[in-house]
RNA sequence: GGAGCGGUAGUUCAGUUGGUUAGAAUGCCGGCCUGUCACGCCGGAGGUCGCGGGUUCGAGUCCCGUCCGCUCCGCCA
């Protein structure tokens, strides 16, 4: 049987034929999307990964190929000889059904297709359930085709620019040790030593820590990072990192190798000229203005605190907030006098109550005074200044809230974004980065009466903080810096510690003993006393920003083979039980029906004896 | 660990106050039509109402439990 239509000496993909010549033979290889049997003709749509294009099958031109093609069904593979026929005006960049029309001499069938469980078009209304078990047939869709290609081609381009400017790739294990803070690890255990187990990396951090302490100035990976934590939209358990680190650098230096990357993908990916150099804000600025880390500065509706006008307010609320050493702060929506209702007022509140705020206190501005919600507790003096420090002019809606700090801070910040969203005050088409900067060094855990690492042990401080780090830690920066983009983390790093002194300072604060420290880090804190030279790196979350350059709603939809909300696979069934001789080998009990289904095998066994 | 939404034909969904034989669209199968492109027309097949229990003369519908999916809080150095 001849295969591959005798290898013709022409192939195109289907978005190649534009650049065919209209009389070309060609040969297309692809699924059938579609057929229409019309006219004692038959038109078959073929996809392949660059779009959908039609072929016509005509017994005047070719009688050989219509008889077999009048079986063709949705999803056959086939490969199919023809000459091109142009028609139409192709202008889109997708070349779509009947911009260019193939008429078909020869038609081979690699393999037919079962009725697929859901029709795969770039619109599919199918659910994600059916999509995700289904994965393989989801994948041929042309949104994720053309998510997976731009992930590969954003790949390319950072490892073409990293080289470029003098970074090696170096490879890390996956199979190390268990890290003691942060997040939960994914564990395996070990068969040849009974009881102890590997660690999966939430990151490469240490070991690119000791690349610096070996001499390799420049590293990066792109590289599979396990997180044991909750799901969400943008977050997934195995995620992968564009991860690097430099030696004999200020966070400076880090920040220009960052804002050149991210010049590069943009201007590639989507034509898009960046700014030479990104937006900064403190830590401090940020939650103070945006109420968030992570702030979107592609619009406005900035936070403002009231507690210098409200401090003796006879509203009870807002004055004994302030007495208990809580805040009140304000967004000042323009035009939410007529933009929301009152059942939208309603809304937010419940909305502001996830993140633990107890109400969102409102008052409408009118030109005649102010009316509803909270109104009547504020004297004229009092609305004057709220108005003052707000802006808050006839028509516009002030939505309050009084609680601590954190609470105050998430509760407005999150209604910021929600807000900004549901208001259309953002452009969509917009890409606004922005660097976040002098993170504090430590957060408290009230309950547990300690404190952590707001990014990692290994962060340095600035070096203004470095004396009077045990006497105030809570004053500490640190030279950490996030890149934000459009309201998303996309990248997270800092300037390591390379003197001594300083991290047994800071693991010290953190509760950690020298022993303790010791049998956690031993051999990063060894390896700090061979001459370490000042290092510091970051790392991006490359699925959010594909998520993000693409426009996708969830890291799901940029990632190949992605886990449900309960980190499962629903294609492979993943996770699953495992043989009990499995489990044996690598010295671990079965639990719950594992260990029900055992007992009961043994009992079983016992009577056969 | 918690909050909300969802699960009914291959698929996407409707299903009233608990009441006769659970519907529509699409897909699938058969026939017709024939330059269509989500072609059109006619006919047919297709159901463990996620699963388990309860209330009831009677449950897709009400109650309890449970599983799965999505969004969010906690969590994510």
């Amino acid at each position: 049987m001849a295969s591959y239509l005798d290898q013709n000496n022409r192939t195109h993909m289907c978005g190649d034929l534009r650049a065919a010549n209209e009389g070309d033979t060609v040969t297309l290889f692809g699924w059938v999307a579609n057929t229409r049997d019309l006219g004692g003709l038959l038109f078959a749509d073929l996809r392949d990964r660059t779009g959908i294009v039609q072929v016509r099958f005509d017994p005047d031109y070719n009688t050989d190929a219509l008889e077999e093609a009048k079986a063709l069904r949705n999803e056959w593979c086939v490969a199919i000889e023809g000459k091109v026929v142009s028609r139409g005006e192709n202008t889109s960049d997708k070349l779509a059904t009947g911009d260019i029309e193939v008429l078909a001499h020869k038609l081979e069938v690699f393999s037919k297709s079962k009725t697929p469980p859901f029709p795969i078009r770039d619109n599919t209304d199918a659910s994600e359930m059916l999509r995700l078990e289904y994965r393989y047939l989801d994948l041929r869709r042309g949104p994720l085709q053309q998510a997976l290609v731009t992930r590969s081609r954003v790949n390319m381009i950072v490892r073409n620019y990293l080289e470029e400017n003098g970074f090696l790739e170096i490879e890390t294990p996956f199979l190390t040790k268990s890290t003691p803070e942060g997040a939960r690890d994914y564990l395996v255990p070990s068969r040849v030593h009974p009881g102890q187990f590997y660690a999966l990396p939430q990151s490469p951090q240490i070991f690119k820590q000791l690349l610096m302490i070996s001499g390799y100035d420049r590293y990066f990976q792109i590289v599979r990072c396990f997180r044991d934590e909750d799901l969400r939209a943008d977050r997934q358990p195995e995620f992968t990192q564009i991860d690097m680190e430099l030696s004999f650098v200020t966070a400076e230096d880090v920040i220009s190798v960052c804002e050149g990357m991210m010049r590069r993908v943009f201007k590639k990916i989507l034509d898009i000229d960046l700014d030479a150099s990104f937006e900064r804000l403190s830590y401090d600025e940020a939650m103070r203005r945006f109420g968030v880390d992570n702030p979107d500065l592609r619009f406005g509706l900035e936070i403002t605190d009231l507690g210098e006008h409200v401090k003796d307010s006879s509203f009870k609320v807002f004055s004994d907030t302030i007495a208990n050493g809580g805040v009140v702060r304000a967004l000042c929506v323009k035009g939410g006098n007529d933009a929301l209702s009152r059942k939208d007022i309603d809304a937010l509140e419940d909305f502001v109550k996830i993140y633990g705020a107890k109400g969102l206190a409102w008052s409408k501005v009118n030109a005649d005074g102010w009316s509803g919600g909270v109104s009547k507790f504020f004297s004229d003096d009092e609305r004057a200044a709220i108005a003052t420090a707000t802006g808050a002019e006839a028509g516009d809606l002030l939505l309050m809230v009084a609680a601590k700090e954190s609470v105050t801070c998430a509760s407005l910040g999150q209604l910021r974004k929600k807000l900004g969203a549901d208001l259309g005050l953002i452009d969509e088409s917009e890409f606004k980065f922005c660097w976040v900067v002098d993170f504090p060094m430590f957060e408290y855990d009230e309950e547990e009466e300690r404190y952590y690492a707001m990014h990692h042990p290994f962060t340095s401080p600035l070096p203004q903080f470095f004396d009077s780090l045990e006497e105030d830690p809570d004053a500490a920066r640190a030279q950490a810096y996030d890149l934000v983009l459009n309201g998303n983390e996309v990248a997270g790093g800092s300037i390591r510690i390379h003197r001594e002194d300083v991290q047994w300072k800071v693991f010290g604060l953190l509760g950690l003993t020298e022993e303790e420290a010791r049998a956690k880090f031993g051999f990063l804190l060894d390896a700090l006393t061979y001459g370490t030279p000042p290092h510091g790196g970051i790392a991006f979350g490359m699925d959010r920003l594909i998520m993000l350059l693409t426009g996708a709603p969830s890291l799901r939809d940029v990632i190949a083979f992605p886990k449900t909300q309960r980190a499962s696979d629903l294609m492979c069934k993943a996770p699953s039980p495992v043989d009990l001789l499995q489990l044996d080998e690598l010295h671990l009990r079965p639990h719950g029906k594992a260990l029900l289904a055992a007992s009961e095998e043994e009992a079983a066994e016992g009577e056969d004896a």
